[in-house]
DNA sequence: TAGGCCATCTGGTCCT
DNA sequence: AGGACCAGATGGCCTA
């Protein structure tokens, strides 16, 4: 919803004049900018130029700038200035449209995802980066982590209230997720995975969409066990049998994540991202993973093409995490 | 009501 | 010249 004082990309340029009075009115500041004022004040440009003044200085009494002369502000220039000026504004909003829609695509990929309550921008970016963290940290140790681990390394930095929201999106006993964030007091659930629920019934245990060949469903239904079935395929001394298809864990190497709405036909455009893991050893049980699956022309692990296949076991590994 | 978040406008800078 | 990007300023909205 646009303010009634504010541009829209179609505004009439024939009104621009009235308009800039009526909006936050920015000429205010070229009082106290002499330097600038032929140009953020067009309307008050006189016919005489400053250039055509032989005493140099300005209209104001300010000494003349040096550099290059201005050119007259006749009627046509002013009115382009300012007809730039509107378009520019236009460019700008839609810019900004542009990062904020990337924002939200970015909120449907990190963890804690809600529609009713969404995380801010700042909020988002520091999630994201826990997020890519607490992957990065898996993926080069080859640990699993205690889910309570995890949750502290993705609420590192974020506010209380984020940090609450994780929680609560992460069905975990808050309270005592907090106490412990807080470093005040132990965690004292069983297991990690227990701190879960109630158990996620992933609605992809059928088939996905459009992914039947490529995906299997989860082994387990509740959010402990895909969170389990990725460790367990992603960890060296865990391969396990029973995962022969992908599913692949909720990391696109290409970039590390995929996005949910993505068309998978855009994924080909970013396969020239290569997430090298210099530091990393090969392997074997990685490399052979139902989790892992490299392409034929990439040497694992070094370069990985995924985006197919974590399409849509990502959207399921992340379902847990949304609301 | 203060503070956080956000959208928008704006001018400056850099690049093509 | 014009577009992209950026940061500062401003005002609106919402919530504790």
């Amino acid at each position: 919803m646009m303010p009634e004082t504010q541009f829209s990309a179609n505004f009439p340029r024939e009104c621009v004049d009235e308009v800039k009075v009526q909006t936050q009115d920015p000429f205010l500041k070229v009082e106290t900018v002499p330097l600038a004022k032929s140009e953020k004040n067009p309307g008050d440009a006189s016919e005489m130029d400053e250039d055509e003044r032989e005493d140099g200085q300005d209209e104001n009494g300010f000494p003349r700038r040096r550099g290059p002369r201005r050119k007259k502000m006749t009627k046509a220039r002013i009115d382009r200035v300012k007809l730039r000026r509107v378009e520019a504004n236009a460019r700008e909003r839609s810019r900004m449209h542009g990062l904020n829609h990337a924002l939200d695509s970015l909120r449907k990929v990190v963890p804690c995802y809600s529609k009713t309550q969404k995380l801010s921008k700042i909020e988002t970016l520091r999630l994201a980066k826990n997020y890519i963290w607490a992957m990065s940290e898996i993926l080069s140790t080859g640990k699993r982590p205690d889910l309570l681990t995890f949750v502290q390394t993705l609420c590192k930095g974020l506010s209380q209230p984020t940090t609450n929201l994780v929680a609560g999106c992460l069905q975990l006993n808050a309270r005592n997720f907090i106490a412990d964030h807080n470093g005040e007091a132990p965690f004292s659930c069983r297991s990690p995975y227990d701190a879960v629920y109630p158990p996620y019934h992933s609605p992809g245990t059928g088939t996905p969409t459009g992914h039947a060949d490529s995906v299997k469903p989860f082994k387990a239904a509740s959010f402990g066990g895909v969170y389990e079935s990725f460790y367990d395929s992603a960890s060296p001394d865990c391969a396990s049998p029973q995962f022969e298809g992908p599913p692949s864990p909720p990391i696109n190497f290409n970039g590390i994540f995929s996005l949910k709405h993505e068309d998978p036909s855009e994924y080909g455009k970013a396969c020239h991202y290569g997430m090298r893991y210099c530091a990393m050893p090969a392997r074997g049980s990685l490399g052979h993973s139902s989790m892992f699956r490299a392409s034929s022309e990439i040497h694992f692990p070094y370069d990985i093409h995924l985006r197919s296949q974590s399409y849509v076991v990502q959207e399921e590994f992340n379902m847990p995490f949304h609301n």
